[in-house]
DNA sequence: GAGCTTGTTCGACTCTTGTCGAACAACGGT
DNA sequence: ACCGTTGTTCGACAAGAGTCGAACAAGCTC
């Protein structure tokens, strides 16, 4: 966390989903926006970080994308200038069945 | 809140669960300690607050109590000197289909 | 009623989290 | 090479969340 020997070229860190504490993907899916992203990113395929304009800053943005990658929700891949981002629906599906049906298949009364 | 008119009796305030939003469910599973007194709960049937003893004080075990209440995903009557909680499984499973199931089937690699 | 048991509430403290603007980095186009 | 676009990272800040001990309340039992 101190360490400011940034070498130039940082992955995007995406964990082993195994490997993530249930209550971080709970946690990663309690906030308003990172679920819109999480919704929008449902519909399927990769979008760009840029699309998911949900009334925050870029930075508040990127700061939530980067909760959802390290909670194992999302990858990432890097095209042009842009980076798209796509859910790992299978294997949370696989890890823990129903959820992302149950979550997402609420909508929204509150 | 610098109110002193307490006037001497308050219900537990459990909601209608309808009207909680999804963050705030999440949030409430989004806890280590929580997630184990759900879990316990799951069990089946009533169990007195002091039940929960997860290595933290009474005094965090009620707060934690508050916040799965107030969640909607338990519900409290007193009985005597103690308070039976019991988890509101049929209106979380109507409400939000295989989301209990999904998270507690999950056992525990974290 | 005195005392014990069981919970809740009240500050207080710390750590985390959401938010932003500004600076930085990487890429693409002109 | 310069600029614009797209994201990330860096402080900084405010708000929230988890934790505790101590004080309080309510109910039993003797």
């Amino acid at each position: 966390m101190s360490n400011n020997g940034y070498t130039g070229h940082m992955e995007p860190h995406e964990p082993d989903l195994t490997a993530v504490p249930v209550t971080s993907v709970l946690a990663a899916l309690a906030d308003d926006v990172r679920l819109q992203i999480v919704r929008a990113l449902s519909e399927g395929g990769e979008s760009p970080c840029g699309s998911f304009d949900f009334g925050v800053s870029k930075a508040t943005r990127s700061h939530h994308l980067k909760v959802l990658r390290e909670a194992g929700l999302t990858r990432t891949r890097a095209a042009g200038t842009s980076r798209l981002v796509r859910l790992r629906r299978d294997e949370l599906d696989k890890l823990y069945p129903g959820l992302l049906d149950a979550v997402l298949a609420h909508h929204r009364p509150a």
